[in-house]
DNA sequence: TCCATATCTGTAATCATTTCAATTGTAAAA
DNA sequence: TTTTACAATTGAAATGATTACAGATATGGA
């Protein structure tokens, strides 16, 4: 398949050597969109990389972070998340259905006095409450 | 000390029996100012209460989440660390120096587009970076 | 092909957090 | 004041996530 292709220069172009195992994590990020944990990517993978090992995506992903391809995100104080989308970007969890959606947010304008000459080198917002589809199943109980 | 009466005042009015472990996590919370962990927390009491146990440092902030009086910062993927300040506004935590300033910003001004439907409960801004006596220092040097 | 090196794997160690049962403290009734 | 019931605290053990490590496997270049 051209898409392993793609990744494996892309991974390349990062400084990373394109083994299996990262391509298919990779792979796993931008196609799944999920926000994942460890555990999901183990889980989802294992059953068609029955060899995989726990360590092995959790050595993957620090590389990924390390060579800046992918950001961690920590909405939750009890599960670690990933997102190989690494622009500043908001992320909202829905407390009801545990989804996580991405948003757009202007940090421009944000002015902030207290921290102005400040050295700003990463950027998150995160949001939680309930998603529409949730309030909306809410309501009809 | 009145200090304590406050605090036993003000846990009571939020539904907790004020015994003197609540009292001094709580009192620890709002006059270091620190953005502690629960380590931070029990090794700097631990010396004044020698008895402390860790567990109850867990259950006391645990209890103090539940009922609305401190909140958790995850801004760092691998420490959960309590605020006692639980209005909305953002955290600035210094990659050099490992110290958390607080920061007011608006929430009207960042324009956010793909979740104007969403109910929302928390927000929480995270920004990572070098604080202004961290960027002289390392001029400096 | 062979070698040197990088990657992957599974196990064991570590660290944060939770569970749990026993002890201690407390407030109110007798 | 003593008793009693319950809440809070404690420390040990269990759990769960993550890291360290050492051996096995794969890979790219001579």
């Amino acid at each position: 398949m051209e898409q392993t292709q793609n990744i494996g220069s892309f991974l390349i172009n990062a400084g990373i050597r394109p083994s299996f195992q990262r391509i298919k994590i990779y792979e796993y990020l931008i196609i799944r969109k999920n926000h994942p944990t460890v555990e999901m990517i183990y889980k989802d993978l294992n059953s068609y990389i029955p060899t995989l090992s726990k360590t092995t995506v959790y050595n993957t992903l620090k590389l990924f972070v390390d060579k800046g391809i992918t950001q961690i995100i920590t909405i939750e104080d009890n599960e670690t998340r990933y997102d190989p989308d690494i622009s500043t970007h908001g992320h909202f969890k829905c407390t009801n259905c545990g989804k996580i959606f991405d948003f757009s947010f202007d940090n421009k304008n944000l002015n902030i006095k207290q921290i102005e000459n400040f050295e700003i080198k990463q950027t998150h917002l995160y949001i939680k409450g309930i998603c529409e589809n949730c309030k909306r199943k809410i309501i009809i109980k």
